[in-house]
DNA sequence: ACCTGAACACCGTTCAAGT
DNA sequence: ACCTGAACACCGTTCAAGT
């Protein structure tokens, strides 16, 4: 008795592994299949061979489809910049769009931040989800009244800030812990005290709300016509 | 006629290289070799092979000082601690210590990207520069008349953007060119172009000034006593 | 105490050979 | 057109053997 001819896609690695036919071999499912393994196994796991391996292919068969590793975080990267949500920037208060947009641009990449050196330097030229952000961005400033000059740079100044407290969310409690070296740092010493019980005391959210607060008033300074 | 007994350290491998005698093979050995390295070849250059060949040994002999590549990068961030200059706390006006702190910062921690993402989560137990940087920081806080509560958060939050900026400052001038897509993000495209001259429009400066005034006043605003 | 040399378990990437 | 399998040139790290 013959073997039934398997589905397109359907290959005897993909079936022994139980693989969804949904992971298809192209640019989108090998999105979506890095997406997955770095949920599970963080940046450390996402590597070519255990990316195969989760497509059902040989590592040199991704080379049909992307041109290196660094491609592969490219795509990564476009797909969470469509997940910010930058919805305010069209119904919100400017201050209140910058809010939330700030919250939703740290809490996606805090748990991504080996991408943020890539992002910080990559042109937008090809990144479509990237651009569309930065155009709704850029329409709510303008609506809020700032001088056309002042906007780039105030997005800028905005981004720099939230990729900085996207690595903080990922410091542990206890980085403040000044140890041995505790009575040569007095008074940084009890300021860390003061904010709460031994080892549980830092202050990312609190921070970031704080510094948040401070940015949005400062550039909110620069804009020219009343809301 | 017997070869001269080679002195302590001077090995055949390291005076075929030229090696001057000065690079000695202890943990302030390595940080200054890896300093080096980092400067001439960049961080993808700096590699246990390399770092054990630049001091006449081999890479297994590194692991005799060190515990892993980690450590290495621990004690190259503790040595640019030292080097930021946070002078202006004990004798310039707030406003004017934190500018001069922020610029010297970043500056460094521009050449330094790929340290970035270890300092922000590396408790600063036995990093005695790091702790001496932050007791200064803190000093010139309490004396500027904020809360103490407010301080450390304080201090997250310009930290954030600093470490923000630094990955900036490595952005090519082109990186918001919006190429083929010009046309769907009419807004940013313009935005971008009102900054001036094509490709050489990347505010990294600009932004980093203006994000600073804004962290400085809005941040300033929490002190109880006047200056 | 500290170094060498060989080995190990990985990486990302290339490429001839297949279909 | 796209995949496989072998190979390449690396990584960081370990460890028995030397001195």
């Amino acid at each position: 008795m013959p073997e039934p001819t398997p589905a397109p896609g359907e290959t005897k690695a993909r079936r022994r592994a139980g693989r969804p036919m949904a992971a298809v071999l192209d640019q989108d499912g090998i999105t979506a299949a890095a997406l997955e393994l770095i949920s599970k196994k963080g940046y450390d796991g996402l590597t070519m061979a255990a990316l195969a391996r989760s497509l059902g292919v040989a590592p040199s068969a991704l080379y049909n489809h992307v041109s290196s590793k660094d491609e592969v975080l490219k795509l990564v990267e476009e797909d969470l910049m469509s997940k910010v949500d930058f919805g305010g920037f069209s119904k919100l208060a400017w201050e209140e769009a910058v809010r939330q947009w700030a919250y939703s641009y740290r809490g996606i990449f805090a748990r991504h931040t080996p991408l943020i050196s890539v992002i910080a330097v990559l042109p937008v030229t090809d990144a479509p989800q990237t651009l569309a952000m930065y155009e709704a961005v850029t329409e709510g400033f303008l609506r809020a009244g700032f001088p056309e000059k002042q906007i780039i740079p105030s997005i800028v100044a905005l981004e720099a800030y939230i990729f900085g407290a996207a690595f903080d969310a990922n410091a542990p409690a206890d980085i403040f812990d000044s140890g041995r070296l505790a009575d040569s740092t007095p008074h940084f010493t009890s300021a860390v005290r003061s904010l709460g019980p031994e080892r549980n005391n830092y202050p990312s959210d609190l921070a970031f709300s704080m510094g948040l607060d401070a940015l949005i008033t400062g550039l909110g300074a620069l804009r020219t016509q009343p809301n």
